[in-house]
DNA sequence: AGATCTACCTGGTTGC
DNA sequence: TGCAACCAGGTAGATC
């Protein structure tokens, strides 16, 4: 399930093979993968170059040389790999496989593949205004490593909510899904339906700093994989060794070695230390 | 405002 | 083996 930390690796790991070459057309295999009322033919009169390959809560963006396009200025793709997308890179034509729903073709045959088994993840120009008129991109907000303590604090603080619930919106704090909620709020020692105007300022400060640091740790461990992510390489991550609680209902916790639980928080699976959590 | 439910999809696992 | 039921989860939208 890609999250911040298994988008950023695929940004990081696309980014070298794809800068500085040419976008020469963007095939769509599944028509309902590209969710934009612009055609995605018209990169083929255009042929940009991609620039670079970034990434905003869990949209990954491939940036191309802009161009005018319906009155706007098209900066790029966007993705979202929602729950099973991935992106590879390849450098020869390879053919389309079952669950190939867009195909990038770069120069010299080269191709990038959005495989997406389940369909939910989509692909899209983003433009100069997608901040007006991109309503999923107009309500993202900051991700917790570009957010400074403060401005979490000032997030969350006196909701009436709970805090996990308002961890997964991505219009409070972006990037965080499922497995970070729960591996965060453990090591801030809070309980995940625990309402956010209960939190001392303390606890939010430790919860962002939670989230930074698991965040970072993922990172650097390449993400996630549970079933589905890989690398754009096709490498799996191998962060899920790092697991205090995702996954881990029924099996002592590593602190105060008794049981984890699992309950639905927020509509999800949610497992926590009824010990080490308040 | 917030919680809950459903829809979108398909592959994998479990249970009979 | 065959097959149905169920689960995974990010987001949108409807409803209470």
């Amino acid at each position: 399930m890609p999250e911040l930390p298994e988008v950023e690796t695929v940004a990081r790991t696309l980014a070298p093979d794809v800068a500085g070459k040419k976008l020469l057309s963007v095939f769509v295999c599944n028509a309902k993968s590209w969710q934009d009322e612009l055609s995605a033919d018209s990169i083929s009169a255009v042929q940009p170059k991609i620039l670079k390959v970034g990434r905003k809560g869990k949209l990954l963006l491939v940036y191309v040389e802009p161009f005018f396009l319906g009155g706007l200025q098209v900066l790029g793709l966007a993705f979202h790999l929602k729950m099973t997308g991935r992106l590879f890179y390849y450098d020869f034509p390879k053919e389309y496989e079952k669950h190939t729903r867009i195909v990038l073709n770069l120069e010299n045959g080269q191709r990038v593949f959005f495989d997406d088994a389940r369909k939910f993840g989509y692909c899209r120009f983003f433009t100069d205004r997608s901040a007006e008129n991109w309503e999923f991109w107009k309500k993202l907000a900051k991700d917790p490593l570009e957010m400074a303590p403060e401005e979490f604090v000032l997030a969350l603080q006196g909701k009436s909510a709970g805090i996990k619930s308002l961890l997964l919106q991505q219009d409070i704090v972006s990037g965080i899904g499922n497995i970070y909620a729960d591996e965060a709020l453990f090591r801030a020692k809070i309980l995940p339906d625990r309402k956010a105007g209960t939190l001392s300022e303390q606890e939010l400060f430790l919860l962002h700093q939670s989230l930074v640091s698991v965040l970072e740790e993922s990172i650097a461990f390449c993400g996630s994989s549970i079933k589905d992510y890989r690398t754009a390489k096709g490498d799996v991550g191998s962060f899920q060794n790092k697991f205090n609680v995702y996954g881990r209902e029924g099996q002592n916790c590593f602190l105060c070695r008794s049981p984890l639980q699992k309950k639905t928080v927020a509509g999800r699976t949610t497992v926590f230390c009824p010990c080490c959590q308040k």
